[in-house]
DNA sequence: GTTGATTGGGCTAGTCTTAGACCATTGATG
DNA sequence: CATCAATGGTCTAAGACTAGCCCAATCAAC
């Protein structure tokens, strides 16, 4: 923790790869959060070039690299578009050795603090800051929307869950932290098995999650997503071991 | 808070700028963050460009724009180097209400909300973790920097001392996070006056979150830090009304 | 002094990326 | 069945960026 341990803090690569990875990165990132659903498409090409800031070719590379391997049916002509046909494979053990294989211990355990950490403190923010009526109704709608999912919409709208609460907060900032820090782990997490007694856990953690930002309590908001997350995190390793 | 709204979250430009601007940006986060004191220099060229992971052309173009800029003095031959010149300038008011006009309300706002999430995020991690002697040992360490800290020192060492919380968890991504979400605001905050009050105001609240965290008590730090954010917010609000 | 290691300064050829124009396909609509 | 708007597919010229090389300056050590 010497100084030049903190300089690595910011003089770390501007760039995480060339335009064409960073495009299939966040691409993969709205599908895998499900941000675009299975079968809804992407914008058309022209328009998300511009929304991402680059060039029509280079999304062209990256649409085309999705599409190969299969998160993406490309259709031409009115009415076609960049369809997602991306489903998550079924939970297997396997799966998830390699996905941790693959990251790295230490990345992991970076990504999950990292979790920990930027949720919590969303939920404390937003619980802090007494919401208004219609930011109240969005929030139990999510929650609703959760606990009312099958398993096939269970983890897309458990992450739309989470997300929202970051979201209300109002701060764009903190709402692409949190998705960047739930996209890190959301391979691992569709890894784990959907039991019906962790489904039930999870939703009086997530009831308890709700109860403490509308009554306004941060501390009680800060440990219930504590609480929720190390509970993930705990089947995570459980799951690996 | 549609799903189209939601998208926006992630399909943001994927590069902030052209490779030199991005660049600048970084040099200038650690220069003003006082990771890089002034009179001590940058690391030599070739290394840094490696760093960065940008060619050593677009690095001279960044360098060549800061020196320009007066934040840095470049001299040649062995020993030479780039050399920080940047000191910042003085507390007033008109800084103050120029910096928050340039950046618009609603972005001060979003990171204000930011920096609070993620320092009560990292503070309350740190406090969960339990930290080793040796890492209970720089925090102190830190704290007592900033308590002994002349005028001149006195914002770089607590920017040090805020940013070690968050380099103590061990995440790499809850450290660059943090470093961001303070550099965001570091111009403001330089604006604000250093009177005798406030500081004695931070330095008790400094140790009662050194304090909670020792402790171990999650809670107690996440209140200490949100307090202490707060305080400053506030300090902010009052100089610009 | 002379030397040599270290550092900034500058050039070139090649690759990546972009902007913009034009072509090809699709399918709802009249 | 002809039309046409929306969309993906393709090409080109210009600019941004890189890798690698060599030059110039500085100064501690001998």
């Amino acid at each position: 923790m010497d100084e030049s341990a903190r300089l690595m803090t910011v003089l770390r690569p501007v760039r995480a790869g060339n335009a064409f990875e960073e495009t299939v990165e966040r691409l993969l990132q709205a599908i895998k959060l499900g941000l675009v659903a299975p079968g809804d498409k992407l914008p058309p090409e022209r328009e998300l070039a511009v929304t991402l800031g680059i060039s029509r070719v280079t999304l062209r590379e990256a649409i085309r690299a999705l599409s190969d391997a299969g998160y993406l049916d490309v259709r031409r002509g009115r009415y076609g578009g960049a369809f997602v046909t991306y489903a998550p494979p079924e939970p297997d053990a396997g799966h998830l050795r390699e996905a941790v294989k693959e990251m790295g211990m230490a990345d992991l355990s970076d990504a999950l603090t990292f979790r920990l950490a930027v949720e919590c403190g969303a939920a404390q923010v937003l619980a802090t800051s007494r919401p208004a009526e219609q930011q109240r109704v969005v929030l139990v709608r999510r929650l609703a929307d959760v606990n009312e999912a099958g398993l096939d919409d269970y983890r897309r709208l458990d992450t739309a869950f989470h997300l929202s609460i970051a979201e209300l907060t109002g701060s764009p900032l903190l709402a692409t932290t949190c998705a960047d820090a739930r996209s890190r782990v959301s391979d691992l997490l569709n890894a784990i098995p959907m039991l019906q007694v962790n489904l039930d856990h999870a939703a009086v953690q997530h009831q308890a999650i709700v109860d403490a930002i509308l009554a306004g309590d941060p501390d009680a908001a800060r440990q219930a997503v504590a609480e929720h997350l190390e509970g993930t995190a705990a089947l995570l390793r459980a799951f690996l071991a």
